[in-house]
DNA sequence: TAGATTGTTAATCGATTAACAATC
DNA sequence: TAGATTGTTAATCGATTAACAATC
């Protein structure tokens, strides 16, 4: 849930986490001033304050904020400590890199199952997450509650497996095929769409601050 | 090159695009009209229409813009009928996804060749796009003037990969590792962190209009 | 105390929106 | 001509930055 920050401020709150992070364990486990922060990042330090102010209890003067409560604070702003069960719909190579990586569970996600109607496939399971016939996506959603479900299958099927999803219950749906998906109201897609992010940056000059 | 537009702009370009190929035919071969594309976006109109103006030769009072040149010069200032070949570090379910996928090409962009280091998939092709040992990477890239790479090898290596990169004369670095990556100053990254986008999205209430 | 750093209030800047004259 | 639509100039809104008082 948004708790009234600016789209800005969130885009810029993963950046600071990253940071934050990789800072060597002496600082980590210590203070750090947001004028350090703002200028590691080069950022204005007010807009530095202002960013953190809107997450965390506060620092002191003089001595700045607690470093692992700074990162605390953030990560559960972000919901990193919340845990959801995401599904995968195509388990090609791009499925499969999904249900492979191990990234996601430190962001409070874990990839639960993964569908196709690849008779090949179906059945099996990968990276000891199992496979199952795309037809029994709404009894295993319904049953667990899914809200997250990621779209990998061919363009050509993308939309009646997006159907598939907002009627098994699914309300975010991260769409990899390159195609518009349409959705009832109250269901959220974000389309990644990589070529777009290629030609953004290669010939756009277009950079975000995104980590 | 980014020609003086917003940010902004620029990430709605991509929209306005994507909504006036998705048109039907008749109006494809006819006009439109930047009030018809704001409604059906549910922007502002005149927004829309400054938008169109930094890119386009500009619409007639009355009938509005011809379609069919406006797609043309949304895709030109993109950058979409430009091509580049671009190379693929890392040859796992991830980087096949990349050298599979057939939506580069509509964006200009081709996947030339990966690069490994398992000499299992070393010397084999993929999408008869053929794997090289990464060591080859250099002359590879130095010969054919590349300028765009794709990281998709684990974390602990992505550094590494991304030297030989920049190394390689390569200037654009799509990274997929969630791992910070430092670059020389000319050289552009763009993070893609799936799971900080699930995040984003499903718990922080957050959406752009990309598509 | 002196100085570094915080959070807040005011000023600036840029993007969005409103109003409107120009055009076909 | 009348009316729809364009592009532009002015007003509004929100985000960033500057100035500064409060605090440890």
């Amino acid at each position: 849930m948004n708790k009234n920050i600016s789209s800005q401020t969130l885009q810029r709150l993963p950046v600071y986490l990253n940071y934050l992070i990789s800072l060597p364990e002496k600082i980590k486990s210590g203070n750090i001033s947001a004028t350090a922060i703002a200028d590691a990042l080069q950022l204005n330090n007010v807009q530095v304050r202002k960013d953190l102010a809107s997450v965390s209890q506060g620092g002191r003067p003089r001595t700045g904020y607690v470093t692992a409560e700074l990162i605390s604070d953030i990560q559960s702003f972000l919901g990193f400590k919340n845990r959801d069960g995401v599904i995968v719909a195509g388990v090609g190579n791009f499925g499969k890199a999904m249900m492979c990586s191990d990234s996601f569970s430190d962001y409070g996600f874990d990839v639960i199952c993964g569908f196709d109607c690849n008779e090949n496939i179906v059945g099996t399971s990968i990276n000891r997450i199992p496979v199952l016939d795309i037809s029994e996506m709404k009894n295993f959603c319904l049953n667990r509650n899914i809200r997250i479900g990621i779209i990998t299958v061919p363009e050509k099927h993308a939309q009646e497996v997006c159907n598939m999803m907002t009627d098994s219950g699914i309300k975010y749906i991260l769409n990899f095929a390159s195609v518009h998906l349409n959705v009832p109201k109250g269901v959220t897609v974000h389309n990644e769409n990589i070529s777009l992010t290629l030609a953004m940056i290669s010939r756009c000059n277009f950079s975000e601050n995104r980590t």
